[in-house]
DNA sequence: CGAGAAATTAACCCGTTGGATAAATACTGT
DNA sequence: ACAGTATTTATCCAACGGGTTAATTTCTCG
């Protein structure tokens, strides 16, 4: 019996409607900054009414935090995977980076979090119980490799893991965060699949030359001068 | 005759007033970034009315690039006093680091600066014809500083001089432009006295162990384990 | 010395924005 | 089926913030 289903007005999602919300939410915080993200269009590209956000999260700030929150869980719960023990030292360091490289290139919203939460020098990460309680053992996994590295006669010192982290990240996340300013700066567009190519394999000749004292075959290859004649200039 | 002499409301003084207002603008954006930023607070930090902002210079967004176009001229200018050229080359690149280092520990507001460029994705550098056209020799002086390293023999490889500075650039740029947020996560002050002059050892160490192939002391010296046992945490 | 220009102040305008209130609608268990 | 609750919509509003208008004061130069 063709019962005339009754079309409805919406549907009840809390979840759904929670996770729409914060993806909107870092979209619009990486895109705009904390001051910059309007609460409106985050209700709108989450599809909801903006009074939703209020109910299902908080204010402003409460949503920013949740969302910086999910990103380092995010980041977290990547690194657990990537288990260093196994592989030989160098091999180790050069996947390190590869990782570092790539999940920055695969979240620059991560990037962008990172550097509005430094803006706010980090007012919103030193209330987090959350953040704080996120123990990794991610520099203890890298002070094992360095150890095992100096030990077996690949690695010439013993570096202090937290610097070499900081270094890597560093090198990683400054090329891409402000890959915009650089570009125009250099004038060239560094976040092409060559650029990017060519930077990964610069930063681990250049870590790896540092740790090993061997220098590998990428570390120079300086492009042909006409390439960059044009514009050059740093930072 | 006591020619009472009238007292003035306020006196003229366009010049030091433009430099009143850019000075102010110039903590004002690096503070808060382009969006967070107030025009009325600009106005009352340099001593104004907000008025005379507009007067002077124009709305929000050109305030914005003069102090961006500002903070860029510096720089090179310091750039320019540098010449590398006249030191053997290992002292080069470690006086280049020095400076480099240096100068974003004196200029945090340079730092801020540029991410918030970067959160607008160059928006207004693109439009500016003040800073493209600031062509500097920059690269080019590093350029010579490897060739000669590479003649004489202290370097092993022809590095690109692009890829180095932005390497050397990333590796200050990222622990202090972060420092807030990885001093909450590593739980511990990046900033005080000791640690800037072990991370610029490191810098420096690293770099030249990579271009040259022999390792300086400093280069590890890893801490006594106790001082950071406590909360370990990237990023 | 006085008129016109330059610099500065004071007051106002109006769209935006974060947030709040109240009403409506969809579910759930009984 | 229905009462009660969870979820969502529809409006509203007061403060804020960038920008403008108009009047006021100081300076300069003939």
């Amino acid at each position: 019996m063709a019962k005339a289903k009754r079309v409805l007005k919406w549907q009840r999602d809390p979840e759904g409607m929670r996770i729409r919300i914060l993806e909107a939410a870092k979209q619009e915080f990486s895109a705009h900054g904390l001051a910059g993200a309007r609460v409106d269009r985050i209700a709108a590209n989450a599809g909801a009414n903006k009074r939703m956000l209020y109910y299902h999260v908080g204010n402003k700030e409460d949503l920013y935090l949740e969302v910086l929150e999910g990103a380092y869980e995010q980041i977290r719960a990547e690194e657990r995977t990537l288990d260093l023990e196994h592989l030989d030292p160098p091999k180790a360091i050069e996947r390190l980076i590869d990782f570092t490289w790539n999940y920055f290139i695969r979240n620059p919203e991560f990037l962008a979090l990172l550097n509005t939460e430094n803006l706010a020098k980090a007012r919103h990460l030193k209330r987090s119980t959350k953040v704080k309680s996120m123990h990794s053992p991610f520099v203890e996994m890298i002070r094992t490799v360095v150890n095992r590295g100096v030990e077996s006669g690949d690695f010439r010192v013993a570096v202090d893991p937290v610097q070499l982290y900081i270094s890597i990240a560093g090198l990683c996340f400054f090329y891409l965060s402000n890959s915009a300013t650089l570009s125009v700066i250099f004038g060239r567009d560094l976040l092409k699949k060559e650029a990017r190519d060519e930077r990964l394999a610069h930063m681990v000749a250049l870590v790896l030359a540092a740790l090993t004292g061997k220098s590998t075959a990428d570390f120079g290859k300086p492009k042909p001068a006409g390439l960059r004649a044009a514009a050059i200039q740093p930072v």
